[in-house]
DNA sequence: GACAATGTAAACCGATCTGTTTACCTATGG
DNA sequence: CCATAGGTAAACAGATCGGTTTACATTGTC
């Protein structure tokens, strides 16, 4: 999901450990695992990164980049009018759910480190912050009485709908979560 | 969170158990750790769980049975009043977390083993759509024009609200939930 | 008091974990 | 041609993993 020329052996690494932490987890990951296959060597992966907790800081901030570019700016993309922006971010995630039913990555980690570490339940909480702000943000564009309330209720419904349609396989989830936020958005 | 007399050993180890995955996470919880300091040995916990995952399995289990004693029942008791009911599951669920601010175990457990372990994500899975289906009934019974759509939209405001209280560590996003429910049940 | 059942404690096994080290390969540039 | 930088591959180290086994303590019952 790299986006420039020739990546760096840096943007290397990063890539090939966030597909393997996003379908085997973190904790049940291994080192080697993520690496296997892949032309990197053990030595080289802890020269960029010197412990696993510090790579998966790294593979989070690239997820958090990947939100931007493959999830916002696409379902902003498709109208000018925040209404249909934000009913465009549920249709944009479920069309990623559907290629690849992999719920959020940073929820996934905070869910695993929260507690344990607080570089990357750090990252797990942003995440969580990030897409409430986005929302709130495009309800006072579209000029809502009460943006703070209803961009954080919208915000739950993303998040809800994401969890659940990664717990029952079923993205069509996301439909569910759209007409609510019909009636949020009209009342 | 046991409930009868004098436990018995098997109910013994899912107590343990249930804790120590519950606030360390499945794969990044050992066996020894799971056990240590509880008089348990473990030759005894493999006679009753032959591997790991069946006694996963076996916490999962009572954590369904825990979430009819602690949530719904408690939830259902404090009203006769449908809607009120559906705004007490709210508010049980809020004050757990202002208790313990852990999120969904078996929503954990999933995240961990879907695609891994059908035993176990199959409960993810199971208690994703038992939450849907107990908010749907609900919705029913408030005579609702529209309650599968309804029900489950409620549901999707749980789970969202569950994991963003978690992921934040602030329970009160169940205020913010709580007034979405308002709106979608005046619809 | 002998017996069987049930348990704890702890040594043990092979595999795997994170992380380090050794040895070798392959470019590029003066 | 040779030095250097940056890389792979793989052995290695110590800890921990899931799971088994051995040895011993406790209990109730005949």
């Amino acid at each position: 999901m790299a986006g420039t020329a020739t990546p760096t052996k840096k943007q290397e690494i990063i890539a090939q450990a966030y597909d393997a932490f996003y379908d085997g987890g973190f904790h049940a990951t291994g080192i080697d695992t993520v690496m296997a296959n892949s032309g990197i060597s053990k030595r080289t992966l802890y020269k960029y990164f010197p412990s696993k907790e510090d790579l998966i800081e790294a593979v989070l901030d690239q997820y958090g980049e990947d939100t931007d570019t493959y999830l916002f700016k696409p379902a902003l993309a498709r109208s000018d009018d925040p209404r249909e922006q934000i009913l465009a971010l549920f249709d944009v995630r479920r069309e990623m759910m559907e290629a690849s039913c992999r719920g959020c990555l940073a929820m996934k980690a905070g869910q695993e480190y929260i507690g344990k570490h607080e570089g990357i339940a750090a990252r797990g909480r942003a995440a969580s912050e990030y897409v409430e702000g986005r929302f709130v943000e495009l309800c006072q564009k579209a000029g809502l009485v009460n943006p703070l309330d209803t961009g954080r209720q919208i915000g739950l419904l993303f998040q809800g709908a994401a969890m659940t349609a990664q717990m029952q396989q079923k993205p069509s989830v996301f439909e569910t979560a759209k007409k609510a936020v019909h009636i949020l958005l009209a009342a």
